[in-house]
DNA sequence: ATGACTCCAACGTGGAGA
C-alpha cells in the first residue's frame, strides 16, 4: 500500500498538477493540506477526477485557510473531522480529519503554523498538538498520522539553523511536543530511511530557495510500530515541486509491505544511499 | 535589505504562510 502526504497550498490552484501526480505514483492513501476549501466545493471540485481515478475522499474544510482531506483507493471507514478537545483560535479550525484505510487508521493533520514564539497563535499550536497527543494516545495500533506538523524535528531538518534561532518551527517547547507524539510508538519514518541525509520538504517560494536546496523538513508521516515495520520506502516527491505552478510544499510517499504482521526485520538501505555528503 | 513568492477574498490590498 502507497501512503502519501501532501500540503498542496489550496487544491483549486493546484488541480493541473495534482491530478497528473495521483496518475504519475498512484498512491493508494493521499494526506492532503491546505486544501483552502470548503466541503462542499472540494466535493463540486474533484469529485468526477477522484471517481475516474477509484478514489473516495473525506474533506474536511473551509473557505480561505487551512482544509485536510484523505483520498483513498483502499477504503475510507470510520472518518473523524478535528481533534476532540483541540483549541480554535479563537474558532475551531479545520486542521485534522482520520479515516481507516486498507486496515490502517490514517491522520491527515495540518498543525498551527504558530507564528511568533511566545505569541496567542504560538501557544494554541502547543495546545492544539497536545490535544492532538492525547487523541492519538487512544488510538488503535495501525497508525499513521500523516502531514504539515510545522516543525522541523530537529537541526538537521533546517537548511540554516542559526537563520532560525528565535523563530517557531525550531523552539524547543515546539520540539517537545513532537517527541511527544513519537514517545506514543510513532516513528518518524523518513529520517529512519535517511538517517544522515539532507532531506526537505518545504523550500519558500522566494529568492531561489529550491533551486539552492534551501529548505526544511515539516511534513512528516509518523507510523506505530507495526505500520513502520512494514515500511519498503520512504521519500520526498522533489519532483513535485518543480516546473511550473508548485505548491511550496513537496509530497512524502512511503509504501508498506502488505504483510499484515509486517515482522520481517529492519530495513537496511543500499550502500549507494548511505553516508552522502549533506549539501 | 524590514526584500524576494503565492494564495485568498474580492476587485484593492492586507493577512497568512514558514
Amino acid at each position: 500500500m502507497r501512503v502519501a502526504t501532501w500540503n498542496v497550498n489550496s487544491v483549486k490552484q493546484r488541480m493541473p498538477r495534482l491530478l497528473p501526480w495521483l496518475d504519475q505514483r498512484a498512491p493508494d492513501v493521499v494526506c492532503l493540506q491546505e486544501t483552502k476549501l470548503a466541503d462542499d466545493a472540494f466535493d463540486a471540485l474533484l469529485r468526477d477526477a477522484l471517481a475516474e481515478r477509484g478514489y473516495q475522499a473525506a474533506a474536511h474544510g473551509e473557505g480561505r485557510w487551512n482544509g485536510v482531506a484523505i483520498l483513498s483507493k483502499v477504503g475510507l471507514a470510520d472518518v473523524v473531522t478535528g481533534v476532540a478537545g483541540a483549541p480554535g483560535f479563537p474558532h475551531p479550525e479545520a486542521r485534522a480529519v482520520a479515516a481507516t484505510c486498507g486496515g490502517v487508521r490514517v491522520y491527515s493533520v495540518y498543525v498551527p503554523n504558530g507564528r511568533v514564539p511566545d505569541s496567542d497563535h504560538y501557544a494554541y499550536k502547543l495546545a492544539w498538538l497536545a490535544a492532538l497527543r492525547d487523541v492519538l494516545a487512544g488510538e488503535r495500533e495501525d497508525l499513521l498520522v500523516c502531514g504539515d506538523v510545522n516543525i522541523a524535528p530537529t537541526d538537521a531538518d533546517v537548511f540554516d539553523p542559526a537563520a532560525y534561532v528565535g523563530h517557531t518551527h525550531v523552539t524547543e517547547p515546539e520540539r517537545r511536543a513532537l517527541t511527544a507524539l513519537q514517545d506514543l510508538g510513532l516513528r518518524d519514518v523518513v529520517r529512519d530511511r535517511w538517517p544522515d541525509e539532507r532531506v526537505f520538504t518545504y523550500w519558500d517560494y522566494r529568492a531561489g530557495r529550491f533551486h539552492q536546496d534551501l529548505g526544511m523538513r515539516i511534513d512528516l508521516v509518523l507510523a506505530s510500530g507495526a505500520v513502520a515495520g512494514r515500511v519498503r520506502a520512504a521519500w520526498v516527491d522533489r519532483h513535485a515541486r518543480k516546473g511550473a505552478g508548485p505548491s511550496d510544499h513537496a509530497p512524502v510517499i512511503v509504501d508498506l509491505d502488505t504483510a499484515p504482521d509486517g515482522d520481517i526485520g529492519p530495513v537496511v538501505p543500499p550502500p549507494s544511499a548511505r553516508k552522502l555528503p549533506r549539501g
